[in-house]
DNA sequence: ATACTTGCAAAAGATTTGCCGCATG
DNA sequence: CATGCGGCAAATCTTTTGCAAGTAT
């Protein structure tokens, strides 16, 4: 059983077979493609097709809006018009994204996370979530 | 003549009578709806339109793009599925926004912009650009 | 049993584009 | 005058939804 299975299961989000399988790829996604690995639906269903190929691309999008909503999965909107999905972790982290070759590298950063949560107390608000992205090139190494 | 205006002459970019007014209802943005606007771009259709009718939406949405592409007016994607557009200025913000209202505060923080930087370095990359943006909720007052 | 799910195709919402007459530099 | 621009409607792309039939608890 995929880790996010257990989740739904904890969480008593309904499983259903076509679930079951996108449940599953996304909790391959890192192992199998890499820490880069952010699959956006098209994607998603490509790799569920290659298990069951009856499952529609509209089970895909409701199943990760409702894993979503779950707090079981994460979307991004990098910028490019769709959505990215990645499996929530406990550790959070943020985005790099190289502007040449689309590659998303991923990080941490304590002092940014606690300067973000002053600043919104400071404006008189409670930090819910946040998006941080940096765009840049790869340095050259002479 | 708008600070838009003048700042397409500054770069070369070919003015019309539908590029003055969209350079127009961008300029006054700020001014005539306050800090907090971002508009959209059937907003920005429908402020345009009350100064000339004629005026497609398909020619705010190619003048929004040329003019983001020619680095006048910024984009943005708010959790929204639509993009929002404001003037570049030179001070550089981020946005706090307020996911009960969708009200959108801007802010600064030097110590977030410089760590940033550094972070990017540390993973071999020159920073280009970024996106900080924190959903959150106002603390009530007792 | 009964409420929730799914596949399909159609719909919706945002944005882009082809065409052709028209305006700009 | 030559090239680029704008209006219109059609096209595109991503995501959502109505419906009828199937499935999980």
């Amino acid at each position: 059983m995929s880790i996010i299975e257990e989740k739904c299961k904890a969480k008593g989000v309904r499983l259903t077979e076509q679930r079951r399988i996108i449940a599953k790829v996304m909790s391959d996604s890192k192992q199998t493609y890499g820490s880069k690995d952010h699959p956006d639906v098209d994607e998603l269903h490509k790799r569920v097709s290659s298990i069951d190929k009856n499952i529609s691309i509209a089970t895909v999008y409701r199943t990760v809006k409702l894993f979503e909503e779950a707090g079981i999965i994460e979307r991004h909107d990098f910028k490019e018009g769709k959505a990215r999905y990645e499996p929530l972790t406990d550790e959070h982290h943020d985005h790099l994204i190289d502007i040449n070759t689309g590659e998303i590298i991923e990080f941490v950063d304590e002092e940014i996370e606690k300067l973000q949560k002053k600043v919104s107390e400071k404006l008189g608000y409670k930090l819910v979530d946040h998006k941080l992205e940096l765009y840049a090139t790869k340095i050259k190494k002479n």
